[in-house]
DNA sequence: GAATTATATGTAATGATATAACATATCAAG
DNA sequence: CTTGATATGTTATATCATTACATATAATTC
């Protein structure tokens, strides 16, 4: 079975049980609680592969015999984004899994405007001309938000305006 | 009178003159209407030199006689940031004033997660990786959002952590 | 300049996102 | 087994944002 994944078509289910499998090896290793309702809430943005509000995804948490109250769905979420294994996208106030799962890197994401589709993309650090702006100002960089909104390559073409 | 500009002193009056200005100019260039509710709001983003909630601004647009109710605020606030007078720190949902008035400008920001103070900092649009990856996946950018998150010089000797 | 259209403002109601506080349960260490 | 740390569940509340509609003002057309 193939399914979108950002702007192209790829085998969705061998990435879903690969990121699993990623994540519960790299929870062990450090010893990190790799617990059902964080391992659920996974596998929910992995199936889902698009971003998901912190409520969307905490019906489906409902729906598997978890609480039904917004803390659940954000407690996961949260360790999710802590650990790298999904990200938040600010700008829609929404979260995705990762998709480079594993790898230690500088999310950036491409958002159509039109169908809502995301893309994950990755970027070099310090190479981004903030990293400049950041040393001359003395500050030091712990996160980056990147988030391009703009048009997809199918929706140029039903929207060429 | 000087105030904290980001992470430095400047000439806070004059700043806000200038800002004003320019915001007037700019508008009768292209027959907006700057209206004396839009101008209270840039005044008030300018007053305070960084970032606020859209309901902490709706706070002063009451006090100075305008409407009490969230569009009020939000609606001038999105006319400020359509026009490049504001932006929306989006990993904070507040506003602030552009430091750099009339200049375009892809903007980003330090935000320091302790004091939170915002500095603005100008980056190159196509020059941060992100265009790379856009052109790859045939993404057409209209607007970037490129923040980053971590401590101010002063913070950094307070929570040398 | 009156009629028409578009734009802007004010208000009420509601929707969407997120956290605080506290009780209970489970896990990790001594 | 006891203790302390971590995780979960629930209630309530805080914070951010929009829809819908009435009224007012501005720009355009005749
Ligand atoms: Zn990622
Ligand atoms: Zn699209
Ligand atoms: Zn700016
Ligand atoms: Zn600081």
């Amino acid at each position: 079975m193939t399914k979108a994944h950002g702007f192209h078509q790829h085998d969705h289910a061998a990435c879903i049980s690969d990121a699993l499998t990623t994540a519960e090896a790299y929870c062990a290793a450090r010893k990190l609680q790799f617990t059902p309702v964080r391992r659920r809430t996974l596998e929910v943005l992995l199936a889902h592969h698009r971003t998901m509000g912190a409520y969307e995804v905490l019906g489906h948490l409902d729906a598997s015999g978890f609480g039904a109250q917004p803390p659940v769905a954000y407690r996961a979420l949260d360790f999710l984004v802590k650990h790298g294994f999904a990200h938040k996208v600010e700008a829609m106030n929404a979260y995705v899994a990762c998709s480079h799962s594993g790898a230690q890197h500088v999310p950036a994401f491409l958002i159509c405007r039109q169908c809502s589709t995301v893309q994950e993309a990755q970027i070099e650090p310090m190479q981004n001309g903030l990293g400049d702006a950041a040393n001359d100002a003395g500050f030091a960089i712990e996160r980056a938000v990147v988030e391009a909104q703009g048009l997809c390559p199918s929706c140029q073409q039903s929207a060429p305006e």
